[in-house]
DNA sequence: GTCTATAAACCGATAGAC
DNA sequence: GTCTATCGGTTTATAGAC
């Protein structure tokens, strides 16, 4: 009895933490919608109030900053940017590995749902970066793609003369490239089009023909 | 007399042009850093006036809103593409025309005296394609490129499987990259080696052994 | 044209009732 | 936890004296 009792508290506290979860990702995927259009500036807490459907004060009750807001939708992202990478076959190439993780970001950068932010000028890129949970995830996948590009450069899938910096930041820059934006702007593409160029002109450059198309 | 007068009268409403001019020229100066800096969101008229040394309101005697402002600088900075994008030796291949200006554009961005929007998500993106002169430059700049890119395409030295577009957002997105802030600040790279990878990354990819280094 | 002072709007964050 | 109402600060832009 007494453990049924016990158990039936556990399941409605359960039930609540999860009702308390599911609000907080129905925040986050808006949040991440509206870093896509607008980026962190111009992102009101009203605006993502008022399309939560909740009171802006309520907000305040899940995160206690704007700055807390953007960080942990930061951090579901890479989050599930890790996921994605841990869940690559064992069996691919490290460079096809490497590809993969720039289609999968392309393909939600397109969808209007990557929180990131543009470049270094964004207030919030400092406060970033003074988030722990953050910048350990980040690591963790910096990590995951360091070890990837130094295999590719074994094999010399990837030129070893390039330093591995330079091979990391072009990769991360490339998952939130404006070209895509561009291209999506004049119509004449798909996305999957635009996907497979991009990581055509990311890996290949732009003197050899495209695969694709 | 009357002529001498006249030219007199002539002279110094010149010289106070020149003046004119020449305050306008320092506060566009001072706009495309701080554009550069912060962005367009976070730069304040306040500080603008503060750092070019005069008051708010003398600001808005040159310039009727942040806005035209911005728009002022990012015209001026075209105008500066266009000049060095025509001073060209014409006896220089079109894809190392192509590479000149984009290296002319990535060392402005290391210099921090970019005034470049990051991307699609600033409030002031609208506004600027509204303001005519800014965007009859930029075509003609596009003009220009395109040519250049067509013929690089007829000799290979670009592929011709690559769509004209993708080419032509691709040179523009490097010009603002990311990758040259991140290197820059990991301090391992001069602004030179900097300019060399991204160019070398942006055109032959990453397969490819650089030049350089 | 340059200044000081201020208007008008907006935004992040909080108080306090329920 | 959710709401309404509001505070405090910041920003763009302007009024008016000099």
């Amino acid at each position: 009895m007494a453990q049924t009792v016990a158990s039936s508290s556990e399941k409605k506290l359960s039930f609540r933490e999860q009702q308390h979860q599911f609000r907080e990702n129905a925040i986050l995927d808006t949040v991440n919608r509206l870093l896509a259009q607008k980026g962190y500036d111009l992102m009101t807490m009203d605006e993502v109030a008022a399309e939560v459907g909740i009171a802006k004060a309520s907000l305040y009750k899940h995160f206690e900053s704007k700055e807390s807001l953007a960080a942990a939708s930061m951090t579901r992202f890479i989050e599930e940017a890790l996921a994605m990478a841990r869940g690559l076959s064992p069996h691919m190439g490290a460079l096809e590995k490497l590809k993969s993780v720039v289609r999968w970001a392309v393909r939600i950068h397109l969808s209007g749902t990557m929180p990131s932010l543009p470049s270094t000028r964004s207030s919030i890129q400092h406060a970033l970066l003074s988030h722990q949970p953050y910048v350990q995830r980040l690591e963790e996948l910096t990590e995951i793609l360091g070890e990837w590009i130094g295999q590719a450069q074994q094999t010399g899938e990837l030129s070893p003369a390039l330093p591995g910096e330079v091979v990391l930041y072009t990769i991360y820059a490339r998952s939130c490239d404006p070209v895509a934006d561009f291209l999506k702007g004049g119509g004449a593409f798909s996305d999957d089009d635009i996907v497979e160029l991009l990581v055509h002109t990311c890996f290949e450059g732009m003197a050899k023909a495209p695969s694709c198309l």
